[in-house]
DNA sequence: AAATTTCAAGAAAACGTTGACATTTTTATT
DNA sequence: AATAAAAATGTCAACGTTTTCTTGAAATTT
């Protein structure tokens, strides 16, 4: 049906293996050959048979297939600086990436067979990688590609798994400058509004202020720890809480961003003033809270550098990776000093 | 360096025939060696190659290529909810949608790199076609792709091509049903902000909004129209514009959801209730207006449809589709009755 | 018991390319 | 002009499957 390398070869009156030479760029071809098939092959807008070249060759194509979970909106924000981040550094290394669904729940229909078609997908090299986001602790889709042999990397979380690099911010150090700086300005009643525990990022971040609060010797409260779940919701549900408390924070570290702008919609409806009356430091730096006012102090997570190493990393083919990158504190008007 | 069929043939004793037969479940195969095989590709972790079976079989992957610009934060709050309900019923029929970004900006670097390679994947039968999303009148990706003879769908837009289909709503319809909800509400002071002329869909809206008030012969006011780009920024701007009009609009109907939620922001900064002040009605249904508060009315795209629509052209390899959905109106809390 | 049908399996070619090697043509050197 | 070197092109097998055709064995019918 489709034009092939022969109808060209006939056309041209070449062999077949002149052709190829031609699409491929390859030397050896007088040029005035070269030009007679380049124009052949513009007329009959032949397209080089991307599979079949790849058997040949034995190749891999170019592409990473990049696995998420979009359901929920707001992990999209997070999820886009990423995915943003990583495509740039790809197309300048020629790469594509393709972004694809699938939920982390085996039960749902469709489960096996999306994972099975990815499976295959990099076994039969279509695809060269796989690049997830959003990995929960023990993740049943990185287990079942783990499983099957199938590479890649995980983004933003410490769990490792066999034929899956990681890379991830240096949480411990973020949330230290989250608290350093609350204290600095002369907090010291700071509540932290956590994420879920199937999160390494979600029990590093809790864990780290508990140690911070410790080598500070300030006292930990149970009251000052509410349960979230890295949703705006959670963020509304944990002020509501706190703001009954005898003795109330006078800051507040939300797990993530999302959480943060949460916060300040219901610290907002309920007349209290940022940073006034509570001080809210967020955590990832996503673009959505450049519309939170007063401006979210928040740690930034370095998008762009981590696109780089997933990209480098990728591009090699080198999976095996273990990558910690640093994380800055970007200071804007959500804390006050304390008087 | 992978297994292959031959590998499990000869570790099977047969011949690799009858490992196809296996792999495809052909009958003819008797159990006894079936159960064999079997047991020697589970061992062996054998995939097929997805590749050779392709170029033998002439067959294509059931794979779609959806083709976005996620640059815009909000322009994804739209697609976000188009591109669930597409990939759930392509779920359904076993097929698979992968997501791309490439921006309708033919100077950027790898824009031809990038579209050439889709070109490529659908001509070798990797993708059985393209999906394209906010595209614009004369849109470069689809004039190049259209070139090369890829199909698609575009969704979203009343602009067709060669070699692609179309799905979009009843933009008049919706705009009628806003209008007459103002008017039957006692406005006749409405503002419109409208969207770029690039798009068909803010073209329709906006000639939809003339059309509608003639009908009710309201005149037409230059000062209500504001030009907008179809975001919250724009949202905002134009707000700071009416309220400085000696007569101001009693409502405004922004020509999406995402105006709409700057609208709400600038007015309820500056100290506007809505709906007592101003009334407003968006267009879309997008997710993200459930935070807006009171709740927006709006009109309601039928994304379940849509992507049904899509899905069962897109399966059958059907592209020459033009389909028009209806739409329906949400009433929310945005919109008063003047007295 | 012979003839027919069904079942089980294999052999060879094909899908559209490229890699390795072989051959022919052109150009440069003596 | 003969020879060597370089350039241009061609031949054939290979990549890992499936399709089509063939063969032999087993089961069924006559």
């Amino acid at each position: 049906m489709a034009i092939t390398i022969d109808d060209i070869a006939k056309e041209a009156n070449v062999s077949r293996m002149t052709v190829s030479r031609v699409i491929n760029n390859f030397p050896y071809v007088k040029e005035e050959t070269r030009k007679k098939i380049n124009k052949i092959i513009k007329k009959y807008n032949y397209n080089v048979n991307l599979t079949a070249q790849n058997l040949a060759k034995g190749t891999s194509l170019n592409l990473f297939c990049l696995l998420t979970g979009i359901e929920n909106l707001f992990d999209t924000f997070y999820f886009i600086q990423i995915i943003r981040e990583v495509e740039k550094h790809l197309n300048k290394k020629n790469h594509m990436l393709f972004i694809t669904n699938i939920l982390n729940m085996p039960d749902v229909s469709y489960f096996n067979e999306k994972l099975e078609i990815i499976s295959n997908l990099f076994h039969s090299k279509i695809i060269k990688g796989v690049i997830i986001l959003g990995a929960a602790i023990n993740d049943d889709r990185i287990n079942y590609l783990s499983e099957k042999n199938v590479k890649g990397i995980i983004i933003g979380s410490k769990w490792r798994k066999k034929n899956f690099g990681c890379i991830d911010i240096n949480n411990e150090e973020g949330v230290h400058k989250i608290i350093s700086h609350f204290i600095e300005h002369g907090h010291k009643k700071i509540a932290i509004i956590n994420g879920p525990k199937y999160l390494t990022t979600a029990i590093e971040r809790e864990n780290a202020y508990f140690e911070t609060l410790k080598s500070h010797k300030i006292e930990i409260k149970k009251e000052y720890i509410i349960n979230g779940d890295f949703s705006k919701a959670g963020g509304r549900l944990a002020v509501k809480k706190i703001l009954h408390l005898k003795d109330p924070p006078t800051a507040i570290f939300t797990g993530n961003d999302e959480a943060a702008i949460g916060v300040y919609e219901q610290a907002q409806s309920e007349g209290l003033k940022i940073p006034d009356d509570i001080s809210i430091c967020g955590f990832d730096n996503i673009e959505a809270t450049s519309f939170l006012s007063p401006g979210l102090t928040t740690i930034a997570q370095p998008y762009s550098e981590i696109g780089k190493f997933v990209c480098n990393s990728a591009t090699a083919g080198d999976f095996n990776i273990k990558i910690e990158v640093p994380v800055s504190l970007v200071e804007r008007n959500s804390v006050k000093t304390k008087k």
